[in-house]
DNA sequence: GGATGTCGCACTGTTTTGGTGCTATTTCGG
DNA sequence: CCGAAATAGCACCAAAACAGTGCGACATCC
């Protein structure tokens, strides 16, 4: 349904939260404290983002999550990526699936509908502008409640 | 996964199909004689289609559909809408219109973190733009090959 | 050494998606 | 008037993605 999954949301609260705490080290539990997010999955997405290195862990008693980067340097794309992997607006993006069983009598070679699958490049060209969208976003715009700070114009030859 | 779904990129086919049609009817049959859809659910797409009033049905022998109205009145989002229902990039949207004034402190049935949950208003701002991302490209763009027509400046009077 | 953390991985239940079956109804062409 | 060819409607099924959980290991501070 062109969404975000929850896991995408909880990661963003959660960074947001510690976008709040500056470089302070923030448990799972204080976050979980604080909103009603399941802590163990919780947990998850923040292992999630330590991976993609956009924040840091520190193992331990007092250990916990903190920022990787300033906020400004982590932009809602690297968050989605990171949690839902790289948009794909359309399916037949690259490579072949898996050869599914095609209904009888139809030869057609998977997604090799060269003349054909018109839609595909319009469709890249507008997953382009999701993720520049995305890009766009930093943390620390919706830390302040304004989302995308769009300079957004088509850097084309703006008029 | 932020992804249109395979009904959607059938119905984009079709309906890209159609318009090279002109307003000729075309049966499903035809339309799934050429891509590698499976019919069956072509025409359960057709059928939203129709209902969604983006094509016209003619049913009997020699039917099929048509579009209902020229590409150029037909955008993707009121095709991803037929298909997919309303784009929602957060989890939780109650209702908010166009208007963009967060509620702030109303009684939310459902999200319980009032004061808390400061992505939602960034992040609905975020969907606004996608869904005038998707207005903005109509079917005719699709067919030219060439995907967003974007005039998309921020029509605000940006500095 | 124990309390409190993260790490890693596998696992389960639910929802969405992708796709099918069947029957009824409409319409054209003979 | 009959049958072929088409859409309409609806229920159903399988696979995949999503949401969430369990548990044992490792690290660190007190």
């Amino acid at each position: 349904m062109l969404q975000l999954t929850k896991k995408t949301e909880y990661g963003l609260i959660a960074l947001v939260h510690l976008a709040d705490r500056g470089g302070e080290l923030v448990s799972v539990r204080e976050i979980g404290d604080r909103y009603p997010i399941p802590k163990r999955l919780l947990a998850e997405v923040l292992k999630d983002l330590a991976r993609a290195e956009l924040v840091q862990s520190q193992r331990g008693a007092t250990g916990g999550y903190s920022l990787a980067r300033p906020a400004e340097a982590i932009t809602l794309g690297q968050i989605v990526e990171a949690l839902e992997g790289r948009p794909q607006v359309s399916n037949c993006e690259t490579s072949v699936p898996h050869g599914s069983a095609l209904p009888a009598t139809t030869r057609h070679s998977e997604c090799e509908m060269q003349g054909f699958c018109r839609i595909r490049a319009p469709l890249h060209r507008l997953r382009e502008h999701l993720i520049e969208m995305l890009e766009q976003t930093t943390l620390a715009s919706l830390q302040t409640g304004q989302a995308i700070d769009h300079n957004l114009r088509p850097r084309a030859q703006a008029s």
